[in-house]
DNA sequence: ACCCAAAATCTAAGCGCTTAGATTTTGAGA
DNA sequence: TCTCAAAATCTAAGCGCTTAGATTTTGGGT
């Protein structure tokens, strides 16, 4: 910048007036001041701007510890044919984090803010967090990635909104959906148009939400007047080849009518799981799942799943977070978001 | 920073260098500081260590200009049940752009970066950019996203790498995929393998893209001895109700044995209209397309197509980043990545 | 030609950190 | 107990911007 005044002959109190305050720098100074920043090749620092004015003009998002593929995939350097890629790629991206995160990416611009995307590393969390914390206006973060005293720590300088997690902190604003009473709705939908009367709650990987999701399950049976199980199924897993950890099924498991489970991922490997023991979905047995996401559409059978509306979550993340830095002190917002039961093949639809 | 000092008792630089540089301070001091940073829920300023240092800790990621949908979805309040949603969703996301995208969010936190992301906005795409440039150390932008001068005056400061982008500025670094090799991979299977003569390419909307992948095309024809055309059919394009831009076919086309597209994105629109024809594929005629997206395996039929190594791509772009932010000066890099045909439905296989 | 408010521009004080280089503390060896 | 190099800590000078408030310029009215 200093060289940008120099260059025009100005100082550096017009150079930035002719950056921020436009109106406030007569035209012809202005031309001058952008020809020379043009000339010089100027790309003002955003640190230096953050550290002046308070604020940097981004906003973050903590996301999962996603598996990170082994080092270097070894190519092939010829051109290869392959029959069909495996099902395994889909089930790794996008996962349903990824489309919320899209969502924030679009709202993002929309308001003219920058997102800036990390997540925990092997060096440790805490550390990381507050990294990015100190880079961005606001953090949006997912379940289960950070100790709770590390999110109020910095829910204490800026704003953080904890994503797809039932409220359980006030001091933190939440954007999460009716998993209940989608859990619910699906359930229904098994026992009513399905005539499904013996269904199996399989847990996920996600405790909090899971007992919600179980909650809803729970209110269906009741409401039909079946048998209310006190507890989920909860599943043991193993690490798949690629390195995601998949669920597994006691091998004497009894075949209720129908699986119902807590998130697509479980549901997918679910079906999965009865495909390799010759049980035909749905005939046999009928499988759910929950999230919506696009892996549960290329299965086959189509899995019957209750989607998040996550674009929708993440446009309301950001209004979260902006609508708190705009109004700083205000009290954290509470939004539950309604679902929506997606049905395809696997309830027997 | 200060009241961490006064609180610890110790100056600041001292609290600094209990950050950075942990073994330079007394172990007792140490924990004194970090005590101190608790209690005040201390969250260091990335803007003022960037400032001091020069460095940001962050890649950033210039990408597309995604339609931006209606402002505020509106949302059924009531849980609705739903058949099956449209093929439209997988149409917007995950593109391949995305996936590169993720390649690179794993890259980056692998090395202890944060990535950030941002693209053009309304408001025009040259400020937009010098607002990311100068917040990252180094910068990844996608083609057709920014003017040739803005992309250089960048490059004049931070290290810069045109992604999926035939090279076309010696000053930039490149990574791109084989274009043309790939295509004249996946025509020549359907002259050998399929028998198919009369090919028809239709292009696609990155004019640099394409005209490699158009020549690998020729380069097929012109080994099999067939008759090479001189131009591609570039066909018009139309908006679909959610605002994409879908191309569209003469409604008086004479039918090829197959339509080679450029991209995934045409053939997917190829395939929609020749359903809408009552036109069968791939008995009548064969469609493929290039990229490996996802919605081309949720397609009917699955769509046959090139894979780029996504993944890959995303990755090897921070390596090249983080080399020149090492080394800086260093002359810029060149890498094409090889591809995969992936045999689906769509080409009769 | 002169006055004076409005417009344009400038001066200078930070913003919160890093890091040479200066200063103080420490503790092993005499 | 004293010495002195090594270890620990501190002082202070920026990093490149923003923005009050001070100063200068402008130009319409007399």
């Amino acid at each position: 910048m200093y060289d940008v005044a120099k260059h025009a002959g100005v100082s550096i109190a017009t150079v930035s007036m002719t950056f921020r305050r436009p109106d406030r720098v007569k035209q012809s100074t202005r031309d001058l001041v952008l020809a020379s920043a043009r000339a010089l090749h100027y790309v003002p620092s955003a640190s230096a701007r953050g550290l002046a004015d308070g604020r940097t003009g981004v906003l973050g998002l903590f996301s999962f510890d996603y598996l990170l593929p082994a080092e270097a995939a070894v190519l092939p350097t010829e051109i290869a044919f392959v029959r069909e890629d495996p099902d395994e790629r889909c089930r790794e991206f996008p996962l349903y984090v990824d489309e919320i995160q899209r969502g924030m990416e679009l709202a993002c611009r929309r308001h003219g803010y920058a997102l800036m995307i990390g997540g925990p590393s092997r060096s440790g969390g805490a550390d990381t967090v507050t990294d990015i914390a100190g880079r961005v206006d606001g953090l949006a973060v997912f379940p289960q990635t950070l100790p709770d005293d590390a999110l109020e720590r910095i829910a204490g300088r800026i704003p953080v909104v904890a994503v797809s997690e039932p409220p359980h902190d006030d001091r933190l604003s939440h954007v999460t959906v009716a998993n209940r009473g989608g859990m619910r709705a699906v359930t229904e939908h098994l026992i009513r148009e399905h005539g499904r009367r013996d269904l199996l709650f399989v847990g996920g990987l996600n405790p909090a939400e899971g007992r919600d999701r179980f909650a809803g399950f729970r209110d269906a049976l009741r409401a039909a007047g079946l048998r209310v199980p006190r507890k989920p199924l909860v599943p043991e897993t193993r690490a798949t080849p690629s390195g995601r950890a998949a669920v597994t099924l006691p091998a004497d498991l009894r075949l209720p009518e129908a699986f119902v489970c807590a998130t697509d991922d479980v549901a997918l490997d679910v079906l999965e799981i009865l495909a390799g023991r010759g049980v035909r979905v749905p005939e046999q047995v009928a499988v759910t799942g929950f999230d919506g996401i696009v892996a549960g559409r290329v299965a086959r059978p189509g899995l019957t799943s209750v989607r998040q509306p996550m674009a929708e979550m993440g446009r309301l993340v950001v209004d979260v977070l902006l609508r708190h830095i705009a109004e700083p002190g205000r009290a954290p917002d509470f939004h539950e978001l309604p679902v929506q039961v997606v049905l395809r093949e696997s309830c027997g639809c």
